[in-house]
RNA sequence: GCCCAGGUAGCUCAGUUGGUAGAGCAGCGGACUGAAAAUCCGCGUGUCGGUGGUUCGAAUCCGCCCCUGGGCA
């Protein structure tokens, strides 16, 4: 039996389906590996699995986390390892999918063991990037930590800000802090890895046609009982797609076909970026065109690594 | 039918007194270590509606034609 299986691909290419097929023919456990399919106040918006789905097999980490919540690829390694001892421990084959490369990488190579950087910190530094701009951020960071300061670009306020906080309550350079990383949780030569990566033109039509389907299913309703939370716009549950652009709507400041049409061109772009970093970080995974073809590939081949 | 205003990159539009064109968005490529559905970088040849003419030279001036929007009949 696979010590685990990783699914991953651009948004919209049936990587769930996948997930969800295998899992229910190996005995296995789903596992999120989604930043956006954690929270949860977005279910229709991140295309999250169904109650169907979550009835079916086991599934874990979706919707754990509040939209109030601030999650992270640090938090998501504690728990999606956590997932795949405790599926192991079941008998289950755990199924790790979503469209977050990072948090693959991590699961495959480890992460830097950077501590917690205290709340103030983060939010003054965060207030700092507001008043400075990213140019004034560089330069503070130039004073502070010229290793990193040489490798950040000055245009680059998120990173800038990281580097910023990391310093600042550590007193350790990042560039030092990421030179070192915790020992990888899985080996990539235990696990299967599989990569969905349908035609562009294809990709882009289903993810159009998806949110329409979206929005049958009540999306901008979902935006309305998140933004009556009133959370901070700059929090990560706030940036999933449609969410600025349903809210919008909501205001009234557009038309809903306008919002849409915004909305499918971010996840367009997004998917774009997906392909980009699949294409760097997961040459030597096993590509497949369609979750179709993978099952039938997969399906055909001995369990045992 | 007549009078206006337009027809320039996939879309919205710039284009100064004529020297063969440029922005935003889209698209494409790339980067990527705790907000990653994020953040950032790079890439602009297109019959300047068509056709005749004026000119050394026309997106730019003139004639005719076609198309779009508005107005008058």
């Amino acid at each position: 039996m696979h010590k685990a299986i990783l699914i991953a691909g651009p948004t919209g290419s049936g990587k769930s389906a996948l997930a969800l097929a295998l899992a229910s023919r190996l005995g296995g456990t789903v596992i999120n590996a989604d930043s956006m399919q954690v929270y949860r106040e977005l279910s229709v918006l991140t295309a999250r699995p169904t109650l169907e789905d979550e009835a079916a097999v086991p599934h874990r980490l979706y919707g754990t986390v509040p939209a109030a919540e601030a999650y992270s690829v640090g938090h998501w390694l504690e728990d999606a390892t956590q997932a795949v001892s405790e599926a192991r421990a079941g008998g289950r084959v755990p199924i790790l999918t979503g469209g977050t490369g990072l948090y693959f990488k991590t699961l495959l190579e480890g992460l830097a063991p950077v501590p917690d950087i205290p709340p103030e910190t983060r939010s003054s530094w965060r207030e700092q990037a507001d008043r400075l701009g990213a140019e004034g951020l560089h330069r503070e960071l130039t004073a502070r930590d010229p290793a990193m300061a040489a490798r950040l670009r000055p245009s680059d306020p998120q990173r800038l800000v990281r580097a910023l906080e990391v310093i600042d309550a550590t007193g350790v350079s990042l560039a030092k802090w990421q030179g070192s990383a915790t020992a990888p949780f899985l080996e990539p030569g235990n696990v299967l890895t599989v990569v969905i990566a349908p035609e562009r033109d294809a990709l882009y039509a289903q993810i159009d046609a998806r949110f329409d389907r979206m929005i049958e299913q009540g999306a901008v309703a979902e935006v309305r009982a998140l933004i009556a939370q009133h959370l901070d716009p700059g929090l990560p549950a706030m940036r999933a797609h449609g969410v600025r652009e349903f809210a919008a709507y909501l205001a009234g400041t557009v038309s809903l076909e306008d919002a849409t049409t915004k909305a499918k061109t971010e996840s367009r772009r997004y998917a774009k970026r997906q392909m980009t970093w699949a294409r760097r970080f997961m040459q030597d995974w096993e590509w497949f065109p369609d979750a179709d073809a993978a099952i039938v590939a997969i399906e055909q081949r001995p369990l045992t690594p």
